[in-house]
RNA sequence: GGCCCGUUGGUGAAGUGGUUAAACACACAUGCCUUUCACGCAUGCAUACAUGGGUUCAAAUCCCGUACGGGUCACCA
């Protein structure tokens, strides 16, 4: 089996490019089969530098393996189609000799003329094909003449053709609203259908997954398949993955790509895990798995027949569930990727705080919000504060005992956590009244990790002074 | 507009004629745990099978119509 990628160079890959990127590798990898990269830059307005290295490195950071592919290529290259079109070419004149295609000297004005008829009467527009009917002499002619042309493929225009799609079946276009298709433009590019065709025979690509956007086409490609008399690859249509709001996902909106995500912090094991779930589902209840895992349990037959939504929400669960399970080192390279705040603190420390974290987090830069109160210096007690320091009289003995107990502990978590302890005891408070006074007192706020580890974070000298000026009030 | 496809709760989805009075997961809510927040655990929530008709002893599952949504009709990919 061999499935390929084939996007075009715009150095941009949304979510829903990866998802089919994703299911193209894994259904290849299930066979033991080759997964190729083929670029696809017949528009070379839209090609922008360093894209190639650039989709290279993103399935590379999925953990996708290229087997073949334009930085190395196997033995159906070139990769890249602007370097093949010598090939089109050649296959596109084939097709003309066995008169199955034709050169066609119409002009835009012609056409856009043609257009205008058509739309006046309500119809589609189909070429005509009167180029088709053009004498020997009058091509020769034109062609020495050096007139510009394409060359259009000759289409039935009575019956229908039949798209064989593993997800929706079997599907019936009428011939009549096929249009005489453009092989090769007059700029001597072969179209994207074209072109499409030609590699995936030559590449020897046995299964074809796109989207769905491309399956009234395929009658198109199958008519091409035809006339050249070749085995057609097996299509697996799918669904659309749409945007949070419902729409189609798209830069201009806003909408996140994979790099946007890793940037935030999303790991690629995460997001592949949770896209591959997005319009497929395993026949068993896991939704948790790697991608050895996904490579095993992939079955394109469950691929769903309806678009499904993009949810943050789902995939953060999935990222947080994949940040808990990294071992503590390379969770402290990985989160220190994301970290920005400035501090002036030492790398002991900081991992300490990082780590509180570790099972907090749901993507890499929040961690910049969960520490921002560490890191800042505005210790203040505020009022919702000192309501609850008024809120009880045994307070202020649990605030003093608590400085008596470390004033001459060692600076451990460990002692720490002994002489909130002892306070406990000596008071004879518990829960809240014990705790809430001095993490208030300590650190100027209500909520945050593990007691013991905050005031040890907080440093010894901040701690006494915040006690003594407290109590001395 | 012609043609093609789709429609299970806020989201992802299971389910393809009969113990499914529709699973599971996210989200949400509540409770427990705990030293607060979070984590974890538990429970609950949600007027979920677009709609009308048909076939059948039996339909989310099969058929037809309707509505809604999407796609497609280029010398764009």
């Amino acid at each position: 089996m061999r499935t390929r990628f084939a996007p075009s160079p715009t150095g941009f890959m949304h979510i829903g490019n990866l998802r089919t990127a994703i299911f193209e590798y894994v259904l290849a990898k299930k066979d033991n089969g080759d997964f190729i990269l083929r670029i696809e830059d017949t528009d070379q307005a839209r090609k922008v530098e360093g894209a190639i290295e650039f989709i290279y490195k993103t399935l590379e950071l999925c953990g996708f393996k290229i087997d073949e592919g334009p930085l190395n290529p196997g033995k159906y290259g070139p990769y890249i189609q602007s370097e093949r079109l010598d090939l089109y070419k050649k296959y596109a004149l084939e097709l003309v000799e066995k008169g199955k295609a034709y050169y066609c000297f119409c002009t835009e004005e012609e056409l856009e003329e043609m257009r205008k008829k058509a739309s006046l009467r309500n119809k589609p527009f189909v070429y005509d094909g009167r180029c088709s009917k053009l004498s020997h002499e009058k091509i020769e002619e034109n062609l020495k003449n050096g007139v510009p042309y394409v060359i259009r493929q000759k289409m039935p225009k009575t019956g229908f053709t039949v798209v064989k799609d593993v997800i929706y079946g079997d599907i019936k276009i009428d011939n009549s609203i096929l249009d005489d298709q453009i092989l090769l433009k007059s700029d001597g590019f072969p179209t994207y259908n074209f072109a499409n065709v030609i590699d995936d025979h030559l590449m020897a690509i046995t299964h074809v997954i796109r989207g769905k956007e491309y399956l009234d086409q395929t009658a198109k490609y199958n008519l091409l398949y035809e006339a050249f008399e070749w085995e057609k690859p097996t299509y697996i249509h799918v669904a659309m993955v749409l945007g949070e709001d419902g729409n189609k996902l798209s830069k201009r909106n806003g909408d996140a790509s994979f790099m946007d995500l890793y940037e935030e912090g999303y790991l690629p094991e995460a997001i592949v895990n949770y896209l591959s779930l997005l319009g497929w589902s395993p026949a068993d209840n896991k939704e948790v798995f790697t991608i050895d895992e996904l490579i095993q349990k992939f079955d394109e037959k469950r691929i769903s027949k309806s678009s499904s939504q993009y949810d943050v929400k789902k995939l953060q669960w999935f990222n947080h569930q994949y940040i808990k399970e990294m071992e503590d080192s390379n969770y402290l390279t990985w989160v220190k990727r994301y970290f920005e705040t400035p501090t002036d603190k030492d790398e002991k420390w900081l991992d300490h705080l990082l780590l509180i974290y570790k099972n907090a987090l749901n993507y890499g830069k929040e961690i910049n919000d969960l520490v921002k109160d560490f890191l800042s210096d505005n210790y203040e007690i505020n009022a919702e504060c000192r309501e609850f320091l008024a809120s009880d009289e045994v307070i202020p003995s649990v605030i003093k005992t608590f400085r008596d107990e470390i004033t001459n502990i060692n600076w451990t978590v460990e002692d720490i956590s002994l002489a909130i302890n002892n306070v406990k005891e000596k008071v004879g408070v518990k829960g809240k009244l014990l705790f809430m006074p001095i993490r208030i007192v300590t650190t100027g706020i209500m909520h945050g990790p593990e007691l013991a580890d905050t005031i040890y974070l907080t440093g010894k000298d901040n701690v006494m002074e915040r006690l003594n000026n407290e109590i001395n009030k």
